[in-house]
Parts: C-alpha cells; sequence; structure tokens
DNA sequence: TTGAAGTATTAGTTGAGTCGAAAAAAAATA
DNA sequence: TATTTTTTTTCGACTCAACTAATACTTCAA
C-alpha cells in the first residue's frame, strides 16, 4: 500500500506528464516545485517509488510511471473528482471548497468503493470544474485499436481465447489491469506502438482489437 | 492537529473510560489491548498527548480525557457514525462493512463536515448499529443542571450577562468549548460536582440552569 | 569544450511510532 | 507487615518517512 505522501507523487508526475503532452519523463525539478518541496527530498522518494515498481526512474532522465503507477494516479485522479462532485452535489460546498476536502477524502481507500460512489451520484462523466472522470463501468471500455494517438489506457479485457495469442500478448506484457500508452499508430502498416512502463510494445491490427481498454486520459 | 494515531488513542481511551461507567481513569494496559500494542508505547504517546493537552496523565495512575480530548473525541465518535449512516444508506453497504471504512473517513477533517454530513443524512440519531450519533445542532442543547448523574458535557452557550457571574464562571474554567462530566448530583442542597480534566468545580443549581451544554455520553 | 543550469548524492536531522529488557511502583497475598 | 506478583515506567535502541544543506556530478547549448 502506497503512503499518501507516496500517492501524491503518483498523482504529481501523472499530472505533469499530462502537462507535458505525455511525450517526455517528467523532471526531478518540477516535481519539486508541484509539491512544495525540495529536489532533493524529491530524488529520495523517487528512487523508493521505483524500488516500489510504481516509476521507471533513471537518474538524470527523469521519471514516467509504470503500469501499475499509472492506473493507481489515475485511480485516485477519478476518486478525487467523484467526491468533489458528492460534496458540491449533496453536501452543498461551493465548487471552490472542495478541493482540499477531495484531497483527503481520495485516499481512503476499500476495493468497491469507487464504483459504488459513482453508481450512488449518477456515474458523472465531469466533475463540478468540468475535468473528466473515467468511469469503473463497461461503458468506458473500447478496443485499443479505437483509441486517439497519445492516449494512455488500461487493459481490462482480452477478447480472445486462441492460447497462441494469448501466450504472445502475456509475453509482450498485455494482461488485464497493465495500463500503458499509445505513442503513436501508422496506418500506412497497421502497426500500434505501445509504451508500457518503459518498455515499447508494436502490434499488428487483429491484435489491438483484441484488446479492451479503458481509455485514462488524451494528451 | 492530532495524527491518525493520536486520534485512535483519544477515541480508545474515550471508548474504554464509557465502558468502566466513567468512573476511573483509563489503564495503561487496558489500553495496549485494545491498540494492539505494548504498554511501553502506550506510555511514551500518552506522555505526548499529555504535552499537548489532549489528556491529562498521572504516572501509574492512568489517564483522563480532558475537555479538549474528550470534544475531540466524541466529534471523531460521531463523524464515524455517521459516515456509517452514509455508507449503509447511500452506497448500499451492509451494516458489518461500513466500520473499517468509516476508520478512515473519520479522520478526514473539515469544519463544516460533520453539520453537512449530517444535515444530507436528516441528522440521524442512531448509526446503523445502534449507537447514538450526538448532532451538532442546537436541538441537542440543554441545561447542565437537567443532565443525568454521569453524562459528559460539551458547554455550548452561557445564558447570564451579568459580568460578576461571568467571571466567577470563567475563573472555574467555565467557558463555551470546554467539556467536563457531572460527576455527582446532591438533591439535598442542590449541589452539582463537575470535573473539568481533572479539576473539580462545585455549582450551585442557579449557575447550573445558566449553562447550556451539548451531552455527550451517558455513564 | 566549457560553463551554467539542473540534478544527484551524501551526510545528517527530526519526529512518530515502535519494542525489549530492566527498574520502579503499586497491588495482592501470605 | 513483609513478601511476592503484577503492572507500569524508563531506558536505549531501532525503523521509517520526510526533509535540508552542502557538495559533486551530468547534461546541454552556446
Amino acid at each position: 500500500m502506497a503512503s499518501i505522501t507516496e500517492q501524491n507523487y503518483l498523482k504529481a508526475i501523472y499530472k505533469l506528464g499530462h502537462m507535458y503532452g505525455n511525450t517526455e519523463a517528467v523532471s526531478t525539478g518540477d516535481l519539486a516545485q508541484e509539491l512544495g518541496t525540495t529536489a532533493a527530498t524529491v530524488t529520495d522518494t523517487l528512487q523508493r517509488l521505483s524500488r516500489k515498481r510504481w516509476v521507471e526512474y533513471a537518474r538524470y532522465k527523469g521519471v514516467v510511471l509504470t503500469g501499475e503507477g499509472l492506473g493507481m494516479a489515475a485511480e485516485l485522479v477519478g476518486l478525487h473528482r467523484l467526491w468533489e462532485v458528492f460534496l458540491v452535489e449533496k453536501l452543498g460546498y461551493a465548487w471552490h471548497e472542495v478541493h482540499d476536502i477531495a484531497e483527503q477524502l481520495e485516499h481512503v481507500y476499500h476495493a468497491e468503493l469507487a464504483e459504488r460512489l459513482g453508481n450512488y451520484l449518477g456515474n458523472p462523466t465531469h466533475d463540478p470544474h468540468g475535468d473528466p472522470i473515467f468511469g469503473k463501468g463497461d461503458e468506458s471500455l473500447c478496443k485499443l485499436s479505437e483509441l486517439e494517438e497519445g492516449s494512455g489506457f488500461l487493459i481490462s479485457r482480452v477478447d480472445d481465447q486462441d492460447p497462441e495469442w494469448l501466450v504472445f500478448a502475456a509475453e509482450q506484457g498485455l494482461l488485464p489491469g497493465v495500463s500503458g500508452r499509445l505513442m503513436r499508430l501508422r496506418p500506412i502498416d497497421g502497426v500500434f506502438e505501445l509504451l508500457l512502463g518503459r518498455k515499447q510494445v508494436f502490434l499488428g491490427t487483429n491484435s489491438a482489437d483484441k484488446l479492451m481498454v479503458k481509455a485514462l486520459d488524451r494528451a
């Protein structure tokens, strides 16, 4: 289990990566500024996060989220936004008051909580600030081949029973629960270039059709 | 601000004190068992809590909550029970699932949260387990003179403008926000014996009529 | 290729929370 | 009352997260 500080690091890396356009690793200095601390502290914590396999960290090169880290960060951001909806719609808070409270509520963990809260709130698609909420329901699933270039994704289901293909998928690390990003798609030959953590994977169209994913964000 | 561990100590002291019948100080050993730790650790933490003036701790004599500590513990317990109601009634959890989640939610702090949550839930008087919830609204206020023997209370309002009496009340430590307990009432001569932290205060009926309090629990 | 900017490392600090063992105090019992 | 038992405290020490300041190292662009 990640500590609250560690969770905040994952969120900050997620947020800054998003601001960068998800094209490059996040720098230590930017993280220090975002988190209100020093680069030395950030380096320290990043190495701990790296040991726990939530980020890929290369010294002097910055940091990117692993699949697991991306999944955790996306869940935190989603939960934060759900709580904001709750606080505004149900408890009558003004939209500008809710961020700090949701910041605490998002760290409360229980397996079913996000799903139940989402259902209770009518599975809202946007928080009070207009930011999108990625649901947990199947309604947000699509084929990997339907994603836009630059999208992050979480693999939810594999639509193929062929053992040979399943072995291939596993070898590539394409398993349910794994997160990644669609870096480039080449219409010319139907090849999808993915990034799973720091590992590059190249898929043909037929494989990309078989992977049902949840879109996490957009570059 | 109390850490989560410290908050759990306050709650445990509150709970055990209640189980004792609020007649004696809570022992180190019982706290260790309740919190799943050792007597050495408890002694240590109790001394920290004492420095912060949330408990009155006398070595070898056990520990009691100060007014401030009692107020914090009562608010935590109330919030815990409100969250349990929310989880059962709104999110559809079963009554036996909610304790652990409420255990985390209760530590989320915002000044208005308990009041807003209570209003939203229709100011319930009992949680899903049947335990009472002490509201924050004025509906739960009564005169100190109307309390039962053994009740804890939080002073909310002082119904007198007489400067002389106000000075007397302040000297005795009888100020809004202060918590205490009604240890004994003597109908024979109308004297109320209070405990504010470890300080004994004796009040006449006319003074006990002027203090509007919120009942916190019952022996 | 070099210097400035950015980043990493090292060494050290703080505070919370913890524990085991020994000492001290209180309580129980003979 | 004296002695034993139980409970509690103190002591020393440990882990971990988080942090700083000073120093050393890369990187990159001029």
